[in-house]
DNA sequence: CATGAGGGATTGTTGAACAATCCGTCAATA
DNA sequence: TATTGACGGATTGTTCAACAATCCCTCATG
């Protein structure tokens, strides 16, 4: 069976877990595993199993698959269980509006502070994740490692929802990428569909920097539109196999 | 083909099959004390008076206090236990934020959705539950009915968030509201405070309807600039008492 | 006045228990 | 054969009682 082999993985975690709140604990042990693919969409959790795997009672497990159900990781059927969230074509449909509305939100944002008189050098300041994100991203890409490839890419979103300035936007945009993750692994190369928009990336940046805030967001939009349509397609494709 | 039709039929009624979950109705009975004052910021939510008012054991009230925590009515201090929120003025000022990226962007979607090439009929569909909500706070206003003025108020911008037509940004819009109506208890006369706002609701129905958006979007705009001034005005007043 | 040591109260977590519910199996029936 | 209905094992929903960990208040001491 299948299920005890990543059970036994979930055993290794088991040191590592001695402080703060043990439900939380075993909630990111949880979305670790999710978010990178070793437990796969469907997959139902056992109470039983996971709890004696993490050495943890059944009332603090809850409580994590608790969590991890209002991040939209984990679905929660009654009297049947928790699975790991399996994304419809709607889904992602809904999360690209949801990323549209977001980032190009915080674009417009900054950019109304921006001409409201902000300094040059708050400007740069404001922008620098946004560039190290996508020097990360290149300078993975130049190393061929093309899982940070996929990280930088999600740090130079991240990177632009912070202009923002909003926690709440950032929380917001935090879960919807780790919602989106579920999805990157239906396709066969998800490095290659990162790698891809690197370049998109970088015009971003620089349109930013010039303060052509109005190009920045269409070129976002655009970026969007072609991610959505290219995902989509994979996930359908998958979908059939 | 009729089948289908039935079978979508019985899919709507779905949800409120499963609404048998003894946590979830707890964390409901809470969530309307808090959002209607009953229950002030600051309090402290005691897990075993509360599960003895209420007939719960604490597992399952935890299980409802996790709820609340994460649509940020309650917050939880580790050994402390938890707290009805108590908002901030940054706070205040990170909601608005949020509102504006949230309604502006839902008429920003919609309206390039009805520029792409939607019909006239969908386009007064998609717009019907913005009016229903203008209408219904100018009968509430016209009856004296003030309580009812805020709740339409509130409908009012769901519904303009639901011109994404995103279940996600209408999620947001949910919480956020929700949220939002921890501060406006703080006020002198929350009714008069959405009171003064039907007239705008009502132009940027028309606005909408006339399929003049950015105009829409820049009331819009203007709208929550003002309503977020007055009510960290009226918040920094009560914090001085 | 500051400081540190009890002590009571509350939360964090566990384990067990029982009822409710689901799911697969299998026999009965048309 | 296909459908129905009943049975039984397995899993979840919920409660309860207990103990450890932590916080907060009080009070004695310097």
């Amino acid at each position: 069976m299948t299920t005890t082999s990543w059970l036994d993985g979930l055993r290794a975690e088991r040191p590592g877990l001695g402080r703060a709140s043990t439900s939380g604990r075993v909630a990111d042990v949880l979305r670790a595993r999710i978010t990178e693919g070793h437990l796969r969409p469907g997959t139902r959790l056992s109470e039983e199993d996971i709890g004696a795997a993490l050495g943890v009672s059944r009332n603090t497990l809850r409580e994590a698959f608790r969590l991890l159900g209002h991040e939209r990781l984990l679905v929660h059927e009654f009297n049947r269980g928790v699975f790991v969230r399996e994304l419809t074509v709607d889904d992602v449909r809904d999360l690209y509006q949801l990323r549209r509305i977001l980032e190009c939100g915080a674009v417009r944002r900054a950019a109304e502070r921006r001409r409201a008189g902000s300094s040059d050098d708050r400007w740069a300041e404001l922008l620098a994740p946004v560039r190290e994100a996508v020097e990360e991203g290149e300078a993975a890409a130049a190393r061929e490692q093309w899982v940070e490839v996929g990280t930088a890419n999600m740090h130079f979103h991240q990177a632009v929802a912070a202009l923002a300035q909003s926690p709440r936007v950032s929380e917001a945009m935090g879960h919807l990428l780790a919602e989106l993750r579920l999805v990157f692994h239906v396709m066969d190369a998800p490095q290659a569909f990162h790698l891809a928009y690197l370049p998109e990336n970088r015009t971003i940046l620089e349109l930013l920097a010039a303060g052509d805030l109005d190009a920045a967001e269409s070129v976002m939009a655009a970026y969007l539109d072609a991610a959505e349509a290219q995902l989509i397609g994979a996930f359908a494709a998958a979908r059939e196999s």
